[in-house]
DNA sequence: AATTAATATTTAACATATTAACTATTAATT
DNA sequence: AATTAATAGTTAATATGTTAAATATTAATT
């Protein structure tokens, strides 16, 4: 391999390659994607959330969100409902139908997990981990960055 | 955060959207994806490639291939020609303006791979990469894979 | 030689990503 | 109170991802 290859993002890349078709057997027996897993495994542990704050905590962009929530209504897992005070605010929750899959899939994805996580030894995943937190705080903190509508740098 | 957000494959989907963002910036000053980019690294070591040897190289599905490349060439950046011998085989290859390009995007790409690279100690990066290895390896021997079409289990 | 299998690429249908702009609602200013 | 700015969500246009199937060509088999 070369240089290209061992690329930080090559690495990224190839690694997802490599674990998330092990993942996808078991949503695809369910009929939903890796994204629609996610809102799910967000749902677990909030019971309620909106969608700008599933698009953060799923990495999922904003705009994808619609269409995804909206397959998964259509599939009776989630609901979608307005907040009464603050009208903009659209809060989303599982269904018990949804609520019934997630637990079902918990325990498969854990499963799987595991058997990841033991490929390699504690202390080489931990310092893993813990370099891919240090690129991730390095890189949002840095200042060379694209400046956001509210950002901006007069 | 909690284990969700710990977990491996949200690490690096988070990685990937901190550091990508970087390159994003120099590849839209220059009307490109980071799907174009990847092609173009490719034809740096190699001046010629195949469709499927593009996909492997690139990491991108090769159904994906046909439109990027496609625009690629209606931009000016490659070409495509058959093999004489083997008219399954499609060549593709950079224009002198994809290789101009190339030219100008190595040097700025560089940099921004060196700034990551210098967040972190050298020890920790390299135990990281050869830990996202290691799962790479041993996820794609494990034998719990979904089979391809020439390798059924019988 | 005819048939079948394998290979390289492409197409098709649908889901998701990217970027910018738009709507509705609420908060802040003047 | 009227105007402006900010926020939450959505829409739109285009690019790419995912999966299965189709096409064209070549290799292998009978």
């Amino acid at each position: 391999m070369d240089k290209f290859d061992h690329s930080l993002p090559m690495m990224l890349h190839r690694t997802l390659d490599s674990i998330i078709p092990k993942y996808r057997v078991v949503f695809s027996e369910h009929n939903i994607s890796e994204q629609q897993w996610r809102i799910l495994r967000v749902l677990w542990e909030q019971n309620r959330s909106t969608s700008s704050e599933l698009a953060k905590k799923t990495l999922l962009p904003a705009p994808s969100m619609v269409g995804v929530i909206d397959r998964m209504i259509a599939k009776g897992l989630l609901k979608r409902q307005r907040d009464a005070k603050d009208r903009r605010v659209v809060y989303v929750s599982l269904t018990d139908q949804g609520e019934a899959l997630l637990q079902t899939l918990i325990p498969k994805v854990d499963q799987i997990y595991h058997q990841i996580i033991k490929s390699c030894d504690q202390k080489s995943w931990s310092t893993m981990i813990n370099t891919l937190q240090t690129i991730i705080d390095t890189s949002n903190k840095s200042s060379d960055q694209k400046p956001t509508k509210n950002e901006v740098y007069i």
